[in-house]
DNA sequence: GGTAATTGTGGACTGAGTCAACTAAGGGAG
DNA sequence: CTCCCTTAGTTGACTCAGTCCACAATTACC
């Protein structure tokens, strides 16, 4: 591959560190950490959603996600659900109160997106959100990133 | 802004959050921290570069800027020069055995970004990187995300 | 000269994430 | 059935990145 090339996605990456930089100080203001939200999503995202699944999706030590699923179940925002057919699983499921704290997270979220697209117009934004769709696409065939 | 736009920008955002944590596993086996790699490629492509350049310029508390300086300080990777015209300011240099480390990690890096292209044709790769110029370039107009 | 701003240090701390040892349950192979 | 290996999760002890705050030294401003 090319210098130049490689040279223009590592600058990509700085970029985009500090964007997704940005995106992170604000679950800072939340008192949940950027961890925590992942694992709150995924298991909004997932039926059947077990504390190992997590653990390898989201690459987080087995036993810090243990200490996560015990402080978000201490907190009320999930419920444990142990399997009838194996008693080592547990389904993970949202409460109605972890359900608005991502709701509002999200929230949140969605300001500072459109803050970081504020003064575009709606054919940059296509053109923005169409070459993500095209870079992530495109990479998740590589195998050199995990799936999604 | 639309939904479906939101969350297509979110899910990008997930999926570069996996990639770039890549990038930092592959630096965490450098005895350097992502921070420090920041600090070092940062030193290399100023000219006059102080501590608090740094500070302000990659959102770095003072305090942990000044013992991370103190540190590739005393491992030589860096050298100070104090300012002759203000004494408060320190001007940091790449020494040549930190010019070395920091061109060793952007092999290994570039070894890693090797591999997430792997598989992709010389189109395919020109898409994406032109699709990461186009968004970084859109996006640093928005001061939504700091300029570089 | 006095006061405010800039640059940097040092101490004390928090908290995210890691490592290793362990329990408990399930899944075969013989 | 039982021995053994794998999977799911827990606990304790720890490291180290990053933050907060108080402070020293120098410079800038009026």
């Amino acid at each position: 591959m090319d210098k130049k090339i490689i040279c223009d996605i590592r600058e990509f990456n700085r970029f985009y560190t500090k964007v997704l930089g940005l995106f992170n100080n604000q679950i800072l203001g939340t008192s949940y950490s950027l961890t925590e939200v992942r694992i709150l999503f995924e298991i909004s995202e997932r039926t059947e959603c077990i504390a190992n699944h997590l653990v390898q999706e989201l690459s987080i030590d087995k036993s810090y996600m243990s200490r996560i699923i015990r402080k978000l179940e201490r907190e009320q925002l999930i419920e444990k659900k142990s399997s009838t057919t194996d008693s080592r699983k547990n389904f993970l499921l949202l409460t109605k109160k972890g359900k608005a704290i991502l709701d509002n997270i999200h929230i949140q979220s969605d300001i500072q997106i459109n803050q970081l697209f504020n003064g575009l117009n709606d054919e940059e934004i296509n053109e923005i959100v169409s070459s993500m769709m095209k870079i992530k696409q495109k990479l998740s065939k590589t195998g050199g990133a995990p799936v999604q």
